[in-house]
DNA sequence: ATGATTTTGGGAACGATTATCAGTAGGCGT
DNA sequence: ACGCCTACTGATAATCGTTCCCAAAATCAT
């Protein structure tokens, strides 16, 4: 039962460093794959998964109900601010929201409160790019 | 274009409505199923995609990916506090976390910023349940 | 009733994820 | 260095939720 290491463990988590945003393990797949090696797709999802479990990445779910993944340090629970265009992606601590959210559970008699705090915009890179692109139409 | 008046629709609101907490459209489709008539789950999904449309119904993501619905007259942007165990739903309205949201949003040059926040966590009832089990072990 | 058009419903199609399982390859003991 | 044990891999099948397709049925204004 001891955990092996494996280059292809390797190269996902290296993969995963280098987005600058979170990533669908389909999308960590296809770079990997045209990258050079034949990487299977359920190995991708495996270490991405068992990175997860770790604390080393964190997972979210997009609005379209993909599950996206993201290289991930700081280790406190904290939420997130994702460009809906370009995934790029800003950690924000919220412990003000942490508190309401154990307190509003509490209140109501609810135990084991996770809670899902996400927003998804667009950063102002992309906010621009589709101000000009409205002006085009 | 005119939106027309069927059996399916309404039965469909109905059912929703008579759910104490947020429910998936499989989860409604069978239920619908086994109470007489033989609805199609196509047609479920389109009736709750509407209803979620036209701000008759809300939907939310579950953990699991699951989209779940609950009929919800309060038109105004509101959250979740869910019950993992038996779906329990209440309402929150917590405009501190919608400043919060928009505010942290603009900080970061973000726009259109659309949130997610809910808890998901086990009522008092279903605490005392799992307790209850615990003991048993 | 009639006709124009929206809806329906069954099944196929789809996309994301997980399970299966034979083959591969870490890593420890020697 | 060698070999064994066992975890890991990867191709494919399977699963699950959801959407698409399209012929048949139902709705509504006339």
């Amino acid at each position: 039962m001891v955990e092996r290491n494996t280059w292809q463990r390797e190269r996902v988590r290296e993969a995963l460093g280098d987005s600058p945003g979170f990533v669908s393990a389909q999308a960590l797949h296809a770079h990997l794959r045209e990258e050079n090696t034949g990487i299977g797709l359920a190995t991708v999802y495996r270490a991405l998964a068992g990175l997860a479990a770790k604390g080393e990445a964190d997972s979210l779910q997009s609005p379209e109900g993909e599950n996206l993944y993201r290289a991930c340090e700081s280790q406190g629970h904290h939420h997130h601010l994702i460009c809906r265009s370009c995934g790029l992606t800003v950690e924000i601590a919220a412990s003000d929201v942490e508190t309401w959210a154990h307190a509003t559970a509490s209140q109501h008699g609810f135990t084991q409160a996770e809670h899902i705090v996400d927003i998804f915009g667009l950063c102002a890179a992309c906010t621009a790019a589709q101000a000009n692109e409205r002006a085009v139409d």
